[in-house]
DNA sequence: TGTACATCAGTGAACGCGCGTTCACTGATGTAC
DNA sequence: TGTACATCAGTGAACGCGCGTTCACTGATGTAC
């Protein structure tokens, strides 16, 4: 039966939210339409009416994710809010919740191998988060190749450190744990 | 029809190239078994004559990935040796052809979602990667912490630049190709 | 404000497809004598 | 060294399964009068 205006938007703030955490968890292509579907309280036959198929899905998934993931760095004013944000990415929390976490460290690999609305997307939001960085820094005169530098070892500690078994794991993620450079 | 114990162990081989390839090109799920038969030049039914099952297949050819990644530096014996690998390794022909390149970049995501054999396989071929790094290291007295920075750094580099699109994908790059520290 | 009808969000069965895996078969290789 | 037979690497058809996608249908919502 056909639902109000006001309700689809919220079944289509529901598929996004799933689909957020679930490509993340479980990869794009194993998270399936199915699973998201079912994640957002609905059946897989209603994604068609919100979504024009999987790509468009990946796309608007990946932009919802950076958007929740840069927000608590975009949104802080103390200064301390990079060296916050860094000890919060090297935690075993975030290393162990990929739904909520980092959409590079998830999702670039298979990015990579994917379709170009999806790399547009990932474009935008890495370049979003090297933004973050670089206006946060200490302030040298490259800030953005330090920033750049800052987040790729951050991003490589994080894939390495979901990669292997701990005590390794853990050994990665201490390494980085003190102030870069 | 039968062929010989040497044949045989050349098909194995054959397999195992085009497995190691195959999955830093396409991932794990994304390289099927068909394709990789074809690719060692047979028909997917003889594969179960040489692995149990394709998780058996994805261990033996991450361990194989690792061992001809690596190989050029653990042989290596001049002192520029860990320059030139980085060098490699920030290239651009490295970031156009996972399917030669670094099985941790390549592979980390899937693993990490995978089964615990691929884990290990991962776990060993990173460990191996971070005792060259810390061996050819500038000798500090941290020498294995900085190597996991730096290969946490380089890591991150590709995965980043592979995943958006130039120029930024370039300047990522770039901006690891001055020596760590 | 009420009425009549068109719209369309969501349902659930069905589709075609490629996947990993199994299996009966073939015939050259390996081996026991 | 030759012979007879067992072994088994590789073939190609077939399987069950889950996937993305399509579609006829339902009935509450939106809208024109």
């Amino acid at each position: 039966m056909r639902v109000s205006n006001e309700e689809k938007q919220r079944s289509r703030a529901r598929i996004l939210a799933a689909a957020s955490r679930a490509f993340r968890e479980h990869g794009l292509e194993g998270a399936s339409l199915s699973d998201i579907m079912r994640d957002a309280g609905m059946t897989h036959g209603g994604f068609y009416k919100h979504f024009a198929d999987k790509d468009a899905l990946v796309e608007a998934a990946l932009t919802e994710a950076f958007d929740g993931f840069v927000a608590p760095l975009a949104q802080a004013e103390d200064p301390g809010a990079l060296a916050a944000f860094r000890a919060r990415y090297l935690s075993r929390a975030h290393r162990d919740t990929p739904g909520r976490g980092c959409p590079i460290a998830a999702l670039a690999s298979e990015t990579a191998r994917g379709v170009s609305t999806a790399r547009a997307a990932m474009t935008a939001g890495t370049d979003a988060m090297i933004e973050q960085f670089s206006r946060r820094g200490t302030g040298a005169a490259d800030a953005r190749r330090t920033a750049i530098r800052d987040l790729a070892a951050l991003v490589g500690a994080i894939v390495i450190a979901r990669a292997v078994d701990d005590p390794l794991a853990e050994e990665v993620l201490a390494a980085l744990r003190v102030s870069p450079e």
